[in-house]
DNA sequence: ATATAATAGTTGCCTAAGCAACGATTGTGA
DNA sequence: TCACAATCGTTGCTTAGGCAACTATTATAT
């Protein structure tokens, strides 16, 4: 066992985010499994997606940061197969479809909304606004960085 | 197209931990491809820990955030099979494997370094250390938060 | 008008990761 | 001592997700 001079990676501020995000999505997949068995937070994300705007394409389904194309494809294969999101055809552009969300799906998804909210309230319990607001800018500005970096 | 009153799915600091966690690992993989291919990020990070600690278990590799165990089997077994690190049976405990990078590992990983401290200059360049410092704690008090629930 | 490019979506192949069931070794209690 | 429990690791099954190659439809460019 040796030890070596260099930055621990919990100090990795990328590594910290990283492990927050698995240790959230696993806290709403129990919350999920506990109570609307049978999505997972992925899933869920897309059909609160498509509550707020229902109808839209696979394409603007998938958010630039949060799932390629493929993903959305097998995302909704899985939501379809349940019942819970169908497919239409765009009759002005056959490339595509449309989503939509079936009643099913969506009174699920109504049933959800409040263990959604006390979860996020339990989880920001003791963090104020500002602190809220502080981390998502500090997070906007790496992904800016994050973009002119890759230019 | 119908839109309901409801948070927008990007205000959910949860969601945004989450995309900012893709984010990076996305950036990150591009850097390996470029500079050391034959890595992932996840596999980078358990080098980073032999790196630091060598000749832990496969049980002390797998920290409680990141990696449950058959993953971490799994992470090691490509790792053996790529010659970066190897497997020694514990003879005090003959259940138990000790990791040891190999010297191969261990140079690869060398060269990487200084490109990790270079990304994450770049990353966190318009960032102060006392925004990097809070966007830390804020985390590590969500994440106690979500100990507490968990009871 | 037709070949070419661009766009929307799908499929196959890969890794990461969670869960449950399993085998092997070690620890413990009667 | 011997049965039972606990621990370490592995395997099989699943979903999420990245990449490249593909089909089908639409847009463009000569």
């Amino acid at each position: 066992m040796e030890k070596n001079e260099l930055i621990d990676l919990d100090d990795f501020l990328i590594y910290q985010i990283y492990g927050s995000a698995r240790l959230l999505r696993f806290q709403l997949q129990k919350l999920l499994d506990e109570n609307e068995p049978n999505f997972t937070p992925e899933q869920a994300f897309l059909l609160y997606k498509l509550y707020m705007n229902d109808g839209q394409s696979q394409r603007q389904l998938a958010d630039k940061n949060l799932n390629d194309y493929p993903n959305i494809t097998r995302l909704i294969d899985k939501l379809e197969k349940k019942g819970y999101v169908r497919r239409e055809v765009d009759e002005n552009d056959r490339r595509m479809f449309k989503v939509y969300m079936s009643e099913e799906g969506r009174s699920r998804f109504n049933s959800f909304i409040p263990l959604i909210m006390h979860q996020r309230g339990k989880l920001l319990k003791n963090i104020s606004s500002d602190e809220e607001k502080m981390v998502k800018d500090v997070l906007k500005r790496i992904e800016e960085n994050v973009q002119k970096y890759s230019l």
